[in-house]
RNA sequence: GGCCUUAUGGUCAAGCGGUUAAGACGACGCCCUCUCACGGCGUAAACCCGGGUUCGAGUCCCGGUAAGGUCACCA
């Protein structure tokens, strides 16, 4: 047989240049010693799951700490799953939470095309070399004949693939190669694998350890019939012209390992370091499975932003989840930038962690506790701008208002932050009753109208927007007492029967008639903030609704 | 089904042959307190099963079992 000529009958691709051309066009890389270069390769699918930030974070962690370099990469070679803007879409939803790239599609740097698409004639020149050399050869079986050698072999619990005797077009004699290609038949160029499944490696995976690796037997496709590779051929070249030395990839990909492994052998490239991680899973009803784009909301990263969840707290929950030590190192220091935190990939969970919206929402809690009132206004602000009503969009219009309330909203000052923030959504609606567009209270008193009545009109009477703190609250005591309420609480405790409430109740009644709300942050504060007018506003509504 | 991987409280997890088996979230209780939140204190809650190896096993080995991944001209 002749290689070379069948090579020529083959690829065809005029552009295709000699090996050391490509050799010469993407150098090693000029980097310190342990300097990681490392990537992310998703699908143009114009979905973004927390899967794409969690093995982002990963690697833009490896890399940058190491002063390596982090990439993108975009992984086009099949045309169904393409999606136009998508790659719009990656790039402002991984910039959300504080991805960067150095290099990659639609970014600068030296080893592109950072699209596969556009990559076509290196991967023909390596295809055409591998049928020079016989280790690559033309397939021309159908999709009906694949199934039907599958078929059998399932049947016959035989290992299901293409290889060995069911390569049928493994062995073509040249004859039949050209009459195929004369008749204008379709055909893929595939691997002939060097490979046995007896025989099996240990292989040190980065995050897994020691695992063991079965040699690949499989004449896998490297060349579809369209002339663009598949994600295996692809990934071999790229990652080797493109000089990645650690991947770090979803564990999907671990048992496609050894055909990567026999790819790179083939082709002479130096085997890259493979790190690879367990997946989000989540419950569903008994059983575990993936988090799913169509079945959880919380898959899609846009569903975050919708929810006003701080980038960063997004990402202090990714790392608890992507090291096991983050969070001791989180406790220890809240208010460090997370970069200063030293991640290592050897701290990964060898097993796929629950997602858990409750450690979420915790998380976020006591990082949305490290902002003060300007920056939560500000942030708060730019969600309403993007996802909030018309009420909420105005609640940002008076700086001064709207930071107070949320000073206190936040205790600000105080000896204890509060932490009832946890994302901008939650937090936007929570601070309604302080704007009188959005103040509709239901005033669900624990007592009856006649009381209530009383003690609003009592209060009213007495109150004076000038009182502290302190002298405020001796007039919510001395109303109290006016009604028959408890204004001792151990007085109260040693016997409740004899009083028909106590203060605390009397606080409620206050808080209800001016907030609509029976719990809230400091009562006199809001009154405070509120202003005077707006408060008897308030305790007049309510006493009217009586 | 074959192959690979994993297995500590409800969840995330420390642990590397000798521990009263950490810690965090969640739950519950108490305290603080005008409610809530915060904070403090406390309680319940775990080594998948069976065999080895060893003076000694959550830890090492071998079997089960269960869960996850994968078996495409998709990535």
């Amino acid at each position: 047989m002749d290689w070379n000529k069948l090579a020529e009958a083959l690829i065809t691709d005029e552009n295709v240049k000699p090996l050391e051309y490509y050799e010469a066009l993407y150098p090693e890389r000029a980097l310190e010693k342990g300097a990681q270069v490392t990537r992310l390769a998703p699908s143009p699918t114009g979905f973004m799951h927390l899967g794409n930030l969690y093995v982002a974070l990963a690697n833009e962690r490896i890399a940058h700490q190491s002063g390596g370099v982090f990439y993108l990469r975009i992984e086009d070679t099949d045309e169904k799953r393409k999606v136009e803007g998508a790659v719009e879409v990656i790039h402002q939803s991984l910039k959300y939470f504080g991805v960067a790239f150095d290099e990659g599609a639609d970014l600068c740097g030296d080893y592109g095309p950072y699209y596969q698409r556009q990559r076509a004639e290196i991967y023909h020149a390596y295809a055409k070399e591998l049928i020079k050399r016989g280790l690559a050869y033309p397939c021309f079986c159908t999709e009906e004949e694949l199934e039907n050698t599958r078929n059998h072999q399932t049947e016959n619990k035989l290992l299901p693939g293409y290889y060995g005797e069911f390569a049928k077009c493994r062995n073509l004699t040249e004859e039949e190669i050209y009459e195929n290609l004369k008749a204008g038949k379709p055909y893929v160029i595939r691997l002939r694998s060097q490979g046995d499944v007896n025989v099996k490696h240990t292989f040190r995976d980065e995050v897994k350890g020691e695992i063991t690796v079965t040699e690949n037997n499989q004449d896998v496709v490297i060349l579809k019939s369209d002339g663009i590779p598949t994600y295996h051929f692809a990934h071999a070249i790229d990652d080797h012209f493109m000089r990645t030395t650690l991947v770090i990839r979803g564990e999907e990909w671990l048992s496609s390992l050894p055909i990567h492994i026999e790819l790179f052998k083939v082709l002479g490239f130096r085997l890259p370091k493979y790190g690879h991680n367990c997946s989000i899973q989540k419950m569903d009803g008994e059983t575990r499975r993936k988090l799913s784009k169509r079945k959880d909301p919380e898959a899609s990263l846009t569903f975050y932003r919708e929810q006003g969840y701080h980038p960063t707290a997004v990402r202090k929950y990714m790392m608890t989840l992507l090291n096991s030590n983050f969070e001791e190192w989180l406790l220890k220091f809240p208010d460090k930038p997370i970069d200063e935190f030293k991640y290592s990939i050897g701290k990964m969970g060898k097993s796929g962690a629950l997602f858990d919206i409750l450690k979420l929402n915790d998380v976020s809690k006591t990082m949305m506790a490290t902002l003060n009132e300007s920056e939560m206004f500000d942030f708060l602000k730019a969600w309403a701008d993007e996802f909030g009503s018309d009420e909420q969009k105005s609640y940002f219009a008076d700086r001064t208002y709207t930071e107070r309330v949320l000073a206190l909203c936040m205790g600000v000052g105080g000896k204890k932050r509060r932490k009832d923030f946890v994302c901008a959504k939650q937090a936007v609606e929570f601070i309604s009753y302080f704007f009188d567009e959005t103040f509709c209270p239901d005033y669900a008193y624990r007592f009856d109208k006649q009381t209530v009545k009383k003690v609003l009109l009592g209060f009213k009477t007495v109150y004076d927007y000038a009182d502290d703190a302190q002298a405020w609250f001796d007039k919510v005591k001395a109303v109290a007492g006016e009604n028959g309420f408890a204004t001792d609480m151990k007085a109260y405790k040693a016997d409740p029967a004899a009083f028909p409430g106590n203060v605390s109740d009397i606080a409620e009644m206050l808080r209800i008639a001016t907030t609509g709300l029976a719990n809230t942050p400091d009562l006199w504060t809001i009154m405070q903030i509120l202003g005077e007018e707006r408060t008897l506003a308030r305790l007049n509504k309510a006493i009217g609704n009586l």
